[in-house]
DNA sequence: TTCCAAAAAAATCTCGAGATTTTCTTGACG
DNA sequence: CGTCAAGAAAATCTCGAGATTTTTTTGGAA
């Protein structure tokens, strides 16, 4: 996240603040109160007020009046729509992609993979990298950048942020493991190089659709944890 | 536009922001700022710096530090690349709300072309009807509405409304006088209730063309004009 | 114990003033 | 005549204080 210095302070706070919800530092449904986050971020109200409005408008946050912003919330229905959404529009721009992208967009998706497949995926405390979180938005970014359309590629990237910040659900890692995720990428990678059309549409779909049905399995384990945590009859 | 009461002052102006951009009384790429904005409305500063980056959110409005904002520029380009994704989306969500829609979609949407078709195009002074501008926009929005998934219905909203801009570009509603619209959507919505799906998708891909081709030759006309008074060989 | 109402606390909402930056005007120089 | 620089004007950016509303706490009654 490079925050320039020719950058008013709202731009500043709103990418940090983003960030913050994207990599699940605020939970979702949670509340962002303007009083808490001036001291956690160090700005007044007014920039506060400023920049969080944007995060409306992505799609981010909610407003209600009088009662301030909220962390967009979660649910399995929104999250299925979600990747409905995202494998109908990111499927037909890979598919423009491949087919009209230049050597140019070639070296950059190359580029891109290659520095996925070498950042680490989990850092010190057993949390997620966030260099990696970096770096896969980029490939996935990259990949549909081939298509000429400005205004489909900034939904795909509008769609791919919010479907992220469901990635906090699966809180302990483990769905990663049994995962070979970086396959994926490279298959995805590799049959966008030989512009192989209709493998590198199924590949992303899985891709896609894999994610989403890991993060509802371990949604719905963590669900009957609660439940039986909670006592077998109490509410 | 209901503004109602229980409204922070903030929304109420964005949605007078939005509306006023939508509708053309903000021409494309002009400046907006605070100072003047702040009289015409007869808001504060904190206020207004607080509706404008929503407007930034959604396509409406464009930021640069230090420079304020500007309503979002018109271009031939943009408009094309616009079309293109709503034609294609706006035709999977047809299909989609053809296909599942319920009896109450089937009222809804007859309702709104009812009203659509009772409003007058025209108002006093040769301009544009707002309440056929609302009327026009319900309808669109309620024949996608059968589609169950609110993502994509929110980023054809948010595509439609970003076309709606372009639309002043006929400051010269002669184009409108050559065109039945009210046959096109009279078409439009007996082929959603036939649940003749190709039909709506052929009806509403032309009618989003139409629109389109009218405005770019319109824009083209112009720019000749612009040309011929400048003279033949001054810049 | 449970429910309700009033008071207290905290948060939001709105506003205007001061600091910084950009833009426009003016005037001198090549 | 065109170009460039210094000064003036205007706009943006940031901040904190006061008014209003919501939320929480407290106390009392059924």
């Amino acid at each position: 996240m490079a925050t320039t210095s020719s950058m008013t302070r709202a731009e500043e706070i709103y990418q940090r603040l983003r960030a913050d919800i994207i990599n699940g530092r605020h939970e979702p449904g949670s509340r962002l109160r303007v009083e808490a986050l001036k001291e956690k971020y160090g700005a007044s109200s007014g920039v506060l007020r400023e920049a969080l409005p944007r995060l409306v408008g992505q799609g981010l946050a909610t407003f209600a009046p009088q009662q301030g912003f909220r962390v967009v919330t979660v649910s399995p229905e929104r999250l299925e729509e979600l990747t409905e959404a995202r494998v109908f529009i990111e499927t037909h721009l890979v598919r423009e992609s491949v087919t009209a992208g230049t050597i140019e967009w070639e070296s950059d998706l190359l580029a891109a993979h290659h520095h996925l497949a070498r950042v680490p995926l989990f850092g010190d405390a057993d949390e997620i990298n966030e260099g990696w979180l970096t770096a896969h938005a980029r490939f996935h970014r990259v990949l549909l950048e081939g298509c000429s359309n400005r205004q489909l590629r900034d939904i795909a990237t509008q769609l791919r942020e919010a479907a992220e910040v469901y990635r906090c659900w699966a809180r302990t890692p483990t769905e990663h493991s049994n995962r070979d995720i970086a396959a994926e990428h490279k298959t995805i990678c590799e049959r966008a190089i030989e512009r192989d059309v209709p493998g590198v549409v199924e590949a992303l779909s899985r891709h896609i659709n894999t994610t989403t049905h890991l993060l509802l399995n371990d949604y719905g384990r963590r669900e009957e944890e609660n439940k039986q945590d909670r006592g077998p009859s109490s509410p």
